[in-house]
Order: C-alpha cells, then structure tokens, then sequence
DNA sequence: TAAATTTTTCAAAGCGCTTTGGATTTTGTA
DNA sequence: TACAAAATCCAAAGCGCTTTGAAAAATTTA
C-alpha cells in the first residue's frame, strides 16, 4: 500500500474506501502508529501549536495563579483540536522580541496575550506581525483591531461599590491590580464612578495597587485598616488578595464582615473555589478558566480562516452574595 | 554564498571563517532571519521540546497552582539551552496514553512527571518507551532507575512534629495532601515517627487527607477542631491549605499561634510568598521553583547524554520559624 | 614556483511526512 | 459486452532546513 494511501487514510480524506482505511487504522493502531509531528508540521507548513507568553517581572519573578486556570481553560481546547500548547515565561520588557522570534521561526500558528496594559504596544506589534492573537483582556489606548476576551470590569466594580455604598458604607478601599494594567485601570474607574454617583467623595489613599499576591494584600489592607479614618470596607481585585486581607483584619482583631466588609473579584481559581451554599465572599466572580476557554476558540477560528475580523467577547461577571458584607458597624 | 554556509554560521560550525560567518549573521539579524523550526526539526531528527503532562482530575479539574511555580524554574532552563516548553492537561486516567503518544509521534525529547504515587506506574511505563524523564518526587514502591527531584518530606515532617511536641502539644493534627501521592505518604511517615519517638498515640482522626485547596484546608481543619478532643496543633502540607486553616480558626474564634499553632509546608510559591522579618508562619520551606530548575537541569543532561544512569536529587527543607507556633494554652 | 596541506565553500541528499497529478481499478450505464 | 464515469491508488515532488562528501580557494612547505 502506497505511503500516499496511508496518510490520506489516517487524515480522513474522502478519496480513500472505507475499507482500506480500516485496514490502515488498524495497523496504525497495532503498531502503536503516529505521523512524525516534525515531518508533519514541516509538510503541512503548520505548526499546530499556540504560544502562551507569560511576562515575569525580573524582579519578582512572580507567576500569577491565575495563569494556570487560565490555560487549563485554553489547554482542553487545545487538545480537541490538535494543538499543542508551547509556554513560556519572558521578562516582561522583551515581551515583543519574543513574539517576534516565535514568529520568525514559525514556531506557533498563534499566541495568547496576557494582562494587557491601557497603552498596550503588543497588539500594534503582534498585527504587524500578522501573527493570529487574542488578548485575554482589552487596552482601553488603542484604535488596533484585535481578538479579546474580556470581563466586565467597570460594570462590576461599579456594582461591588455600589452594593457597599447601599449597606451604608461610605469609606470605602480598593485594594487593585499593577496600576495601568487595564483591568485594573476599568475596576478603578466603575469604583470612582459608583463613589460620585453616590456624591462620595473619593480619597487617594483609599486605592491600592500592586501586584495580587498574598502578602500584598496584607499590606495594602493593613495601610488602609491604620489610616486615621480606616474605610469600613474593601474590595479586593483577587481572591489570593482577599485571603490577605483576612490575615490583616486578624491581625487588627477585626471580623470580617462584622467590622469590614470585603468585596472580591473572584476568577473561580480551582485552588480557591468558594462554593459554599452562603459563599465565604461576596464576589464579582467571573471563571477565568471559562475565559481561557473562549480565548482559545477565538484563536482556532482566526487561525483556521484567517481573513476573519476581529471579535471582542465580554463576559459580565456575577455579583455574588456572601457573608463578607455587612453594613457598617455603628459607632 | 552557499545554503550550507549560512547554516553552518549560524550554528556555529567551525568550517567557517570569522569573516563570513560576520556576514550571515549581521544579514540575518537585519532581515529578522531565524532558522524555521518545523524544517530544522526535522532536518536534525530532535524536537527540541520538553513535554509537562500536569494531569487533572477530571472530577475537579483543579491545576495545583505549585505547577506554576515549578514550571515557571523550569522554563527558564529550557530557554537558555533552547528548548520549548510543551504544556499539556490530561485527565489522570490517561496520562500514559498521553505520554505515549508524545513519544510515538516524536513530539518531546524528553518529559517530567508530576506528582508520582507511591506505587506509581508511569515510571516504569516511560523506560519502557525509553524516552527521556524526570520525575518531580519520588515513587517509594518501584525498583526502577529513574530521574528525580524530590524534597526530603519524611525528616521534614518528622521534624515540624517534633518542634510542636517540644513546644508541648501531644495533640498535633496533619492536614495533608491526597493520600497515597508519594510525598503525602512520606510526610505522614514522619509525623508518625516523630509522636512514636516521643511516645504519643496517633490518632487516626487526626489525619486528613485531600486535594491542597483553600476550601479543604478550612473544611479539614473545621473537622479536627470540631472534634471531642481538639489537637492543639496543626501541621499543612501546603501554604494553601494554611490560609484555608486561618479561615477556620477565624470562623471558630479561635486565634492562630495563641489558640492553635500551625505548621506549614512552604513551597514558596511566588504569590504566597513569606519573606516577613518574621515569618506568618512557622513552615518547612523548600522552593519548588528550584526543584523545577534542578529537573530542568536534570532532564536536559539525561538528554545529551543518553547513556547517563539516573541520578536523584534531594533537597532539604529548611524549618522556618515563625510566628504561628507557641506552646498549647494552659487550661 | 610547484606541490602539499589546510581552510573555506558548495551541490546534493535526506529528514518523514503531505499533496499533486496521473494511472489504474471498480462501478454504472447503454 | 463495451464504454464512460467514478472511485481508488500510486510515484514523485516538495516542505526548509542540516549534513555529507567533494571541489575550490587560500595558505604553507619544499
């Protein structure tokens, strides 16, 4: 049987009889039979694989949890269609070169751009490339035509404020996100504007930024807790944050709820689901492994036809009920 | 000039003069020129790839946010000898089938396992298929000869259990991982050896046993304080876990250090990090993302040099001492 | 200067597939 | 049965590199 059979069996095209493709598949099978992926990928001109760029800080070489479900979200997708994921973790300045060189040398059919900032130069870089991309994420400074997914986030935050405001809290603290990262950047703005819809007047020092780790969220609490005039309630832009804020309040002998109320964004991590019947926070809560789903799906269908026109998808995040938000406690 | 001395330049060959390989490279630099990879992958017969199969429960999907960490080590590593990084999520049923397939269509040269069992069949399964690996922990129950990273878990636990018994708890509690995964089983061992030393009945309740998230801390810690008997300490196996713990003791009223001391597993991951003067938490510390370069490191010389027998590496964990570990109340 | 040696270059083969275009076989129709 | 059409198969080219083996050029030695 010609090589020219074979292959066209196992890749299911039509000009072979069903019956000598049982035949192949079966020996295929036997043998324990998969086309080299490098003469493949080579013949086809195809790389079959997705770049994910994580950016790290040199400094702090932090890698945020949040990537993992995010690509466990994309990864299943991935899989159904043939792909493979490639990873890799660059310091955040050479970011571009990266891409860059992953397109020089073909190495991926497209790449997943994470935490996009407000002025972000990737997407205006990544279309010159004319490499397929989507953002998980938006940039507010950009007249680029792109691939996104993205949450809701000045909505929700707008909501979060505004429940607190309706509890009766009129101090209130946002412990956010790496300023100009976009996300926070829009979490900042629906915070400021359910403030000035309420006639609140907004406090500088009432906003944090940082990147959402644990300890940071201790920190960032504790300067709030310790001002002369602490806010009676938080919102947290992650989970991770929130639990340390927990340990702040602890350490201040406050309640959670009781003395501060705590409002979280909540991706969902499977690492901190809160699924209780009455959930430990009240929450934004948006998957973001659902979001690496959707990432992924987009980029498959620019990929496959890529004369497509960019698509955005916002996914409005829920605002969730928990035990974390009281009113304030009266003086 | 000749398609063989321009590849001979940019590899670096010595057949080629100074001068000429001055040349190729300052005009591949100016027209972004970079070798395709499909095309020299096959030409070289190597994939220049490393396969992480990270396997998730199909029930839960949960993606241990240590893998970030340790993927975030390793990726490091695989770009400066320049190797890609080739992610992929499987259900935990079938993962060898995974790995099988990595290997029947040439697509890694060489993979690492996560999370052995004790009695854990990939190991054999991959010398089987004679494709490079190095496993991330240790399998107690196999004669085979394979690659290993692993922390010294047994004398870890032995003796965070022994610190706590010295500071007067009898009634110390282990919130551990899944049972039967390999380093679950080692800590467990020393814990027991540890109260055995010191002539301390174990009690069967005082163990648990389940997948390292911030939900199962809380939920197993409820369980031990809840009981007729409450331990006065408790020991994680995960720095998760623990912020699951503080939740419950919170929820209890109890007071983290004063109330109930609490020994943690550190992985030092990099959102959770405990960098205070004074440690949060009392903790046998042991970075995974160290582990993840040594495997790194570990791997790609096994595939260099083929012919190179095992080697394991073990770490030792550092017992950090904090602020969660005090003497048991005085009733 | 000529021969021997070393350095530098190159044409062509090959990596293991897919795909093209044509040949062969089978099926359907008159 | 004979022919056209459809179904099936195959030989060979090509994907973009690396590597081999040999030729050409430069250098050294006699």
């Amino acid at each position: 049987m010609s090589q020219t059979t074979v292959s066209r069996a196992l890749n299911g095209f039509p000009e072979v009889s069903e019956k000598t493709r049982q035949v192949v598949l079966e020996a295929a099978a036997k043998h324990n039979y998969k086309p080299n992926t490098r003469a493949r990928r080579l013949a086809t001109g195809k790389s079959m694989t997705i770049g994910h760029l994580v950016s790290v800080s040199k400094e702090y070489e932090l890698v945020n949890p949040i990537f993992a479900d995010f690509i466990a979200g994309a990864s299943a997708r991935y899989a159904q269609s043939g792909y493979d994921l490639l990873l890799s973790l660059v310091p955040d300045e050479d970011e571009f070169t990266s891409y860059k060189e992953l397109a020089a040398r073909s190495a991926v059919d497209g790449v997943v751009v994470h935490a996009p900032r407000v002025d972000e130069q990737r997407i205006a870089q990544l279309n010159s490339l004319n490499l397929p991309f989507v953002v998980h994420g938006r940039s507010s400074n950009t007249l680029e035509k792109y691939n996104w997914v993205d949450v809701n986030n000045e909505r929700s935050f707008f909501r979060a404020t505004q429940l607190l405001i309706e509890l009766g809290h009129t101090s209130i603290g946002l412990i956010n996100g790496v300023a100009g990262v976009d996300f926070a950047v829009r979490r900042t703005q629906g915070y400021l504007r359910a403030l000035k819809e309420h006639n609140i007047e907004p406090t500088d020092a009432h906003v944090t930024h940082s990147e959402m780790t644990e300890p940071n969220g201790y920190k960032n609490a504790l300067a709030l807790l310790d001002l002369p005039n602490p806010p009676t309630a938080l919102i947290a832009s992650s989970i991770i944050m929130a639990n340390g804020i927990r340990r702040a309040l602890d350490d201040r002998d406050l309640k959670l709820g009781r003395d501060v109320s705590v409002i979280t964004h909540d991706d969902d991590l499977s690492y901190f689901r809160d699924a209780a019947a009455v959930p430990v926070y009240t929450a934004t809560r948006s998957s973001v492994r659902e979001a690496g789903r959707l990432s992924a799906d987009l980029l498959l269908k620019t990929i496959v036809n890529p004369g497509r026109d960019p698509e955005g998808i916002l996914l409005d995040a829920e605002l969730i009920l928990g035990s974390s938000t009281k009113p304030p406690p009266t003086r």
